[in-house]
DNA sequence: ATTGCTGAATGG
């Protein structure tokens, strides 16, 4: 028997990815504006048409207040015709729809104007070192500093190789979204028996709803530690052979902290099937893919919708009986020769943790504006990519100028 | 979405 769990990676195959090498960095900014197709004029018009006709209620997001019921019928199917096409009832209030869409995205939260259904962790921590810095790397995403992305490619090779030291890699293509999703919940139905076993496993798929946003993330490693605990290791790869300021740690700290948090919701079964699907907009009754059928298929299960594949996630997840983690440590290395530089056990504060989440998540739900850096972790924007177009730097360097003159005016 | 909504993390 060959036990080594093949992870796989979804190589999501479209029919534009055949069509061309084009360069990976220019794709994404073809569509700035979702409303290309309607000219000012008319959006003018349409504005002032339903300024007089105005029943332009602003829409609640269709959450369903959670009744007692057993979740296999509540969840939501979207309507679709048999090839695939959503269907508009009416046909002739596509103007109006157009118009409730464009004066939403004038109200509409940063989590709908980026059209992101979840946030991931590296998201969390991100805006942590720098919430402005985190806004331009998603509306500009170009012009990383050769330098850096070379510690970051030379950190993802050190990750890979490690990966490859507890399990192959195996490439199923998918088709539809349902597909790459459900290689994640086959990913983590092949690491349960592993980690059952007392065996080390990488990259952990972990994900769940936390103060009403879905977040997503991957462990790096998991395994026992000596005292038989279950142990969270996340390697950071340095490019100096340095321990990190406490402004970088602090990251790593909450990066964990998140994971534990999430896996840990997911062993107690606190993740349900149905608020997944929500979250993620997902057709539970979506058909997989043939490769994803049969990638299933040779760990032993036998699946044919989306719904199963999660549903059995989640049971196993469950009742597996799996531990917490019980400890949550960081290890430096050091690009240059692979040394330790150091490891960090980090104490998982749970209230606090909840504290944070809050509060970042209150940008994404459109609660209050970005919060750049403090004027005392102001050395980040020495490394910054954006520093020159900075808004937010702007306004402090002149907020502070006029501190020093009033001071000099006393 | 009659166009359509992400592998996450990589490091500072």
């Amino acid at each position: 028997m060959m036990s080594s769990p093949g992870k796989c990676t979804p190589s999501q195959v479209t029919e534009e990815d055949a069509a061309a090498d084009r360069p990976p960095c220019e794709e994404k900014r073809e569509d700035e504006d979702s409303f290309s197709d309607i000219s000012d004029s008319e959006l003018l018009q349409l504005q002032d048409a339903a300024e007089t006709g105005g029943s332009s209620l602003p829409v609640e997001k269709n959450k369903q207040p959670e009744d007692g019921t057993s979740s296999l019928q509540s969840v939501d199917v979207r309507t679709e015709t048999n090839n695939g096409l959503y269907q508009d009832g009416t046909g002739k209030n596509i103007s109006r729809d157009f118009l409730q869409r464009k004066r939403k995205t004038e109200v509409e939260t940063p989590l709908e104007k980026y059209f992101l259904k979840y946030v991931t962790v590296t998201n969390i921590c991100a805006q942590l070192w720098c919430e402005q810095q985190m806004v331009y790397k998603m509306e500009q995403p170009i012009l990383a500093e050769p330098e850096k992305s070379a510690a970051m490619s030379e950190g993802s090779s050190i990750h890979l190789a490690r990966e490859l030291e507890v399990h192959d890699i195996v490439s199923v293509t998918t088709q539809t979204r349902e597909d790459s999703w459900a290689i994640k919940c086959l990913n983590i139905l092949a690491m349960i028996p592993v980690l059952q076993a007392g065996g080390k496993i990488r990259e952990f798929p972990v994900f769940g709803e936390l103060d009403g946003l879905f977040v997503v993330g991957v462990i790096d490693e998991l395994g026992y530690s000596s005292k038989g605990e279950l142990q969270l290791r996340e390697l950071k790869t340095r490019a100096s052979p340095t321990l990190p300021r406490y402004g970088q740690k602090r990251s790593h700290e909450i990066q964990v902290s998140l994971y534990k948090l999430l896996f840990d919701g997911m062993v107690s079964g606190r993740l349900q099937p149905d608020v997944f699907m929500q979250h993620l907009k997902l057709r539970p009754e979506q058909g997989l893919g043939p490769q994803v059928k049969e990638h299933a298929m040779k760990s032993g299960l036998t699946v044919s919708t989306f719904r199963d594949v999660l549903e059995l996630t989640c049971l196993n997840l469950t009742y597996s009986d799996l531990p917490m983690i019980d400890s949550l440590k960081l290890e430096y290395c050091y690009q240059g020769d692979g040394s330790l530089l150091g490891c960090d056990e980090v104490s998982f504060q749970k209230e606090t943790l909840l504290q944070q989440v809050t509060f970042y998540f209150s940008y994404w739900k459109g609660l209050r504006d970005i919060q750049g850096v403090d004027i005392e972790d102001a050395w980040k924007c020495r490394m910054c990519e954006y520093s020159s177009i900075c808004e937010w730097r702007a306004q402090k360097t002149k907020s502070i100028t006029i501190q020093t003159l009033n001071k000099r005016l006393k």
